[in-house]
Formats: structure tokens, C-alpha cells, sequence
DNA sequence: CAGAAATGTAACGGATATCATTACAGTTCG
DNA sequence: CGAACTGTAATGATATCCGTTACATTTCTG
């Protein structure tokens, strides 16, 4: 993966998991060290996720829509649907090539592994989790 | 779709193995369906990492170093040495916040999980498996 | 030895992805 | 109404990746 748009992701919740009341873009993009309007992009998917809720207009801002337990790495990756963590090359085989002509399924499936390897760690991964270590670092 | 080094890497070996003689860039770049100059480049990594042989001169070409079922793909992987699966902000924190000053530790840690999970994926993957779908799909 | 055929490698350009930023319309509270 | 937010489009800067050209070097072979 390229992007850190899963690291601002993370970053977000658990501020809004640690504040325990609503966020501002801007307060988030403090903490984060970016733009107001780079934190607002994560926070559409989040929300499509039933992450996070948003309001908008003066006073507006986001909180968690779920409880910290309920959160896992997992659902927030969904949420910010990274690209494949192994790409697969997609161009055309050589036809008169019995190994060009297999690799794509054959690499397909490595790589479908791969993304399952690392979708049941973060599976494993609760907010509330990373919440106790920020709490326990003091 | 991002960087494609191990697909043609793992692409690359895997004909190796099946035509069990030397080929030169040009025969494995029309398998892989690009340009030879990217081939030397990548059997430049896989021949640091004594994954494959390269002789220069007139019939020179590339064999494979090692016997199929030596080579894992997480050899391959790391001969190729791809980016992290999940990146991690590497920003500075913002010092009043007590999330962003310990996020940074956090997310490593959650990475190095990720990328754990796909080494070990990788791992127990050899070469001479995929040669045999090769052989097995016709 | 001369020439053909291959690799090694630098250099450059185009395509694409990512992020930052500006701008502004829409929404909501007071 | 006006201030303070979000939603979102548009643009630009930067980095990466890949393809390509070019050429020096190496090696085989006649």
C-alpha cells in the first residue's frame, strides 16, 4: 500500500475515541498535521461506514458512532478501501506462453491470500485497543 | 494498481523454472508482455538475492539459481524489496496531543503485524507450487 | 581478431497517484 | 442575518513507476 489515508484513518478515530466528544476538521487536522479538508475525504467514508457521525454547520463536527470495542482495524480499512496490498499484473498473456497464459490466476490467488493474511490481523485489532496503549504511554 | 516488481518477479522465475534452460530479457519480457530493460532490472534484485544466474555476452541470458521448491515467494518478496503494506505516517506529532505523540509507535506496531501476516502467507509458498499449477492448468 | 548478441546501467519522459491547498456552495446555530 | 462549520470540485506539487532510448561492456563464434 502506497497511501496513508488507513494511518489518518486510525489517527482520526482514536483522537475522537481519546476526546469522547466531537471533533472539528480542523482540530483533527492539527493532530494529524495535515489539511482540514484531507481529514474531511477520510471522514466521508468513515461516516459511510457508520464509523463516525458528522454534523454539520456551525457547532458541526464528528464523533464516533460506535463504541471503541466495536471498532476494528478491519472495518476501518473497509471504510477507507486501500488498494491491494500485492498488485497483480492485468495485461494481456502470450498466448503461445503456458506460464504467461496461467500467471494471473495463479498470482491472483497469491495475492488474494495475502490480503486475507492481513485482513485477519487487523480483524484482531480494536479501537479500544490502541485507545489503552495511548492511555498506558500517559 | 501499483508496483507490479514482485508480480513480474514471481512471473519471471516461474518461467524460469518451466523452461528449465536460460532465457534472455527479451524472451521473458514478451511473457511478461513488457520491455527488457524492466526485466534486467528486476533479475538485478533477484540475482543480489542468488535467486537466479545472469551471464553476459553473445548466448548469455538468465537461469534460475536455485531448485523451484528452494525458493519462496517471501525470497522473491524480499529480493524485490516492495514497500511496506501499510505505510505509516511519519509526521511530526503535534506535542499537545497525546494521541498523535504516541501514534506513531502505535501504527508501527499494527504494520509490522500486516507485514508479518503476509511474509508468513508468503512463506509457504514455493515456486515448484506454482510451477505445478502451471503444469496442471496446461 | 572482428562482429554479433547479450547484459548492465544511466537518463529521460509520460502516466498516474497522492496529498495540499484554494475556493465556494450548503447547512446550522445563535 | 451572520458566524462557523461541512461537502466537494478543481488545481497544483511531488513522487513513483514503467517504458524507452542509448551506449558501454562482456562474451561467444567464425
Amino acid at each position: 500500500m502506497v497511501n496513508q489515508q488507513f494511518t489518518f484513518a486510525v489517527h482520526i478515530l482514536t483522537a475522537l475515541a481519546f476526546a469522547n466528544e466531537t471533533m472539528d476538521s480542523q482540530e483533527l487536522a492539527t493532530s494529524v498535521n495535515t489539511n482540514p479538508v484531507v481529514i474531511r475525504r477520510i471522514l466521508l467514508g468513515l461516516r459511510r461506514a457508520g464509523l463516525v457521525e458528522t454534523y454539520t454547520g456551525k457547532n458541526g463536527g464528528t464523533r464516533l458512532g460506535k463504541k471503541p470495542a466495536e471498532i476494528s482495524l478491519l472495518a476501518i480499512y473497509d471504510a477507507v478501501a486501500p488498494r491491494p496490498v500485492i498488485a497483480v499484473s492485468e495485461r494481456k498473456a502470450f498466448k503461445r506462453c503456458q506460464v504467461s497464459c496461467n500467471m494471473r490466476e495463479i498470482m491472483g490467488g497469491v495475492a488474494a491470500g495475502a490480503e486475507e493474511a492481513v485482513r485477519a490481523h487487523l480483524r484482531g485489532i480494536t479501537l479500544q485497543k490502541l485507545l489503552r496503549k495511548v492511555r498506558r504511554a500517559g
